[in-house]
DNA sequence: GCCAACGTTGGC
DNA sequence: GCCAACGTTGGC
């Protein structure tokens, strides 16, 4: 079981939607480097969800993956704005995970907090100017995050 | 609202 | 293949 932060905007998909609605399908990732991490995950992965372009940014909550290897189906829809004309159902660009809704902090962990803890070398999340919207998150970080989460 | 960072596009 | 222009992300 390997651990992953992903990032949304809570304007555009927040953890209480994604508890409203149970489970989901990562759509909209349109970054190689991003869906390469996407396509790395398996069922049962944890996911620390963060609230980026929000006051404060931080972690909210834990997600898990319970399907690996979805093809994103808003590359294909020409109305959507996730659309990608150079994609094809059969050479399909973009993979992603759906997931499913499993806690939220009691307290979130504010990227403040997340900057005191760790380095950028050893974090993605808290280097400066960073954009990547899905990342690993290494074992002992996790723990840690867990521990400040208070889970 | 500003702007740094940085990925992508397209002309050459 | 280089690189300037452009668009987007996301913290502040």
């Amino acid at each position: 079981m390997r651990n992953w932060l992903i990032k949304s905007e809570p304007s555009d998909y927040s953890l209480a939607d994604l508890q409203a609605d149970k489970v989901a399908i990562w759509d909209g990732v349109r970054n190689y480097q991003a869906r390469n991490f996407l396509r790395e995950m398996e069922v049962g992965d944890r996911l620390f969800y963060y609230h980026s372009n929000t006051k404060p940014p931080g972690i909210v909550g834990l997600a898990t993956v319970t399907k690996a290897n979805v093809v994103d189906p808003t590359q294909f829809d020409a109305e959507h704005k996730y659309f990608d004309p150079k994609s094809t159902p059969e050479k399909p660009r973009w993979q992603t995970v759906e997931i499913a809704y499993d806690k939220t902090l009691a307290e979130m962990i504010t990227l403040t907090q997340l900057k005191e803890a760790f380095s950028p070398d050893d974090f993605a999340v808290v280097r400066r100017g960073n954009r990547l919207s899905v990342m690993p998150v290494a074992d002992d970080i996790a723990t840690q995050l867990l521990e400040m989460g208070g889970v």
